[in-house]
DNA sequence: GCGTGACGTCGAAGCGCTTCGACGGGCGAA
DNA sequence: TTCGCCCGTCGAAGCGCTTCGACGTCACGC
């Protein structure tokens, strides 16, 4: 192995030079730069991450918690870790991986032994066991999506409130009276997952400012389930001709159960959605949507922990405006 | 921070006492180790990763390369990060993630900087670049999946070739006589991905031992493009009787084209896949397959970089046996 | 009774890097 | 001309841990 004393030697320059050359922190010449840059070259230098580490007490390495159970999509999930592990690099970090399993326990480990410098935590929940952990360890964190109280820490998702907001605004600009939202399976609300919530309470502000009648349904991630869902909607709500879906599975599932009983889309229901482009557009009938934007998420949240990691201070709340895009799924309301 | 000499004192004993009492490498008394775990609980000591790497020269951290091009399955690549991840800690190792992205750099810079003691690499192609650096590199690799030659290497993966075989051998013992095989999207041929071809290969020998009529079809993986081969099918193969699957987003899709083309499953048609035991069984008729054992490839990944950390020697290939489960989509055939 | 090991523990020497204080030389200001 | 200061570099002191050799003790066998 090639360590710094031999590139220093090479170069006719100390170790600490070589170090400052490397770094930055102090100025050097620019032809001492030089001369130790081509050592590096020529030697193949790899300073040794343990020895950085143990010196400068910075791991240069992330730690990203990802969620593994029901009712999350997987897709999301990993455009997330990519964009994570993308922009990291960009910040010369590396990132590890956790899985949700290993809860506080592995929070701490990684924390405490200075593995890694920061922690990114996933679907967040409303009141998250791992809140109390993520304000005393003395390392930053982000965390993507909101907990009830996110009092000293630092949060960031979409703004889930107003994308449910603009679905039904635009439902509404479209002339529609009666609209619903097929949202996440139960287990999602049940174990008070913030973003699911605050589509609805979007979405039921929203209908409610615009005088719309509205209902909302949970629903499995299944064909199945889908199905039934369109049934009962059209036994209770005769007369709607709005959607919103907020549970990718199922988009696609649903939209054919709607023309399988009848319905034509967006000939006589129109419907939007809250999921990944990538989706909206797989579709048959393309959907009109608001993006789950995984990647600029991603992006945000390591950009806001390298802020944290140099002494800034960042908002507590980062919430990213929705941007819908019109595709062939919703259209103006038709008839009486 | 707490760190060993704190433990030491607070024990009674010497900071190497202290470490061989926690790792065990030298006999320690009862009497004292009891002490010295005791010391530990109440101070919190956790010792730091990076003075442990650069002491140790090893820092108990694996990478693991996922891919992100087109054609793959994500759900697969994330099921098999979970299983590796999890697997690694019950060897008390974390797993660092890397994307293919970043290429051979990537991969000799963390292995270089000694950040890992050793290498899981996912998507190997038949010839894969990265087979070189892999060779040379001082530290112990992985793959997932066979490159053409894997001479000098350690590679994992389903028996492709037999699940291919196992496919067909089921359809032949139905009495099936006019099978066809539904593979992955083009671009994964043409970068020849080891899998696809085994596929391939296993299912084309077994036809031909079985006497039967077969043809290969490589499909994307839109609802559209299944349409189109399911027709094609049809015209070119009127006797078809028997499908095998290689497409995990088609698999519904398709099943779906041929119920719509008059063609019921398995009452006309028997259809086999292989895909996820997950998938097989969400789909409408529970499909016949033959499982992806990601989780069982991730586990034995890990336990064959332990070994190889351990110094032992492990086989080049390892070829998981193909398990066929029965489901609701293949019968034996009727008429003539 | 003494040599021989095995056992349990200690001290010291690093692992390879960063960083702090120091220092010489050059330059501008007084 | 002299003082002070900044620039560029060096040396040395760690960072917190593991590991190697050494040493004292005890039990055992001859």
């Amino acid at each position: 192995m090639v360590k710094i004393t031999d590139v220093a030697r090479h170069a006719g320059v100390s170790p600490s030079t070589v170090s400052y050359a490397i770094s930055g922190k102090r100025p050097i010449s620019e032809e001492t730069r030089r001369r130790v840059e081509e050592a590096i070259r020529e030697l193949g230098y790899r300073p040794h991450a343990g020895a950085r580490a143990l010196a400068s007490s910075r791991s240069n390495v992330l730690a990203l918690v990802i969620p593994l159970r029901a009712g999350i999509h997987v897709p999301v999930v990993m455009r997330f870790a990519v964009s994570v592990v993308t922009t990291a690099r960009r910040y010369d970090h590396d990132v590890l991986l956790l899985t949700q399993e290993e809860g506080d326990d592995g929070l701490r480990r990684v924390a405490d032994t200075a593995l890694v410098d920061a922690l990114i935590v996933m679907d967040v929940q409303l009141h998250d066991p791992r809140l109390p952990l993520l304000r005393s360890l003395e390392r930053p964190s982000v965390m993507i999506g909101f907990p009830a109280d996110s009092e000293g820490l630092t949060c960031i998702d979409l703004d889930f409130k107003a994308a449910g907001e603009v679905c039904v605004e635009h439902l509404a600009r479209l002339g529609h009276r009666v609209v619903a939202l097929v949202g996440s399976p139960p287990e999602v609300y049940v174990r008070q997952t913030a973003f699911a919530q605050r589509v609805v309470q979007g979405f039921t502000a929203a209908a409610d400012r615009s005088g719309l009648a509205s209902s909302v349904h949970p629903c499995e991630a299944s064909p199945a389930a889908a199905r039934r869902v369109a049934e009962q909607l059209l036994r209770e709500q005769p007369a709607l001709t709005g959607v919103v879906v907020h549970n990718e599975p199922i988009l696609e599932p649903l939209i054919d159960a709607f023309e399988q009983l009848g319905l034509r889309v967006p000939g006589d229901l129109s419907v939007t959605a809250i999921c990944p482009d990538e989706l909206a557009e797989s579709v048959r009938v393309p959907v009109t949507s608001v993006a789950l934007p995984s990647a600029e998420v991603g992006e945000q949240a390591v950009q806001l922990l390298m802020k944290k990691l140099g002494g800034a201070a960042v908002p507590e709340a980062t919430l990213l405006p929705p941007t819908m895009t019109q595709r062939a799924s919703t259209a103006p309301r038709t008839g009486p």
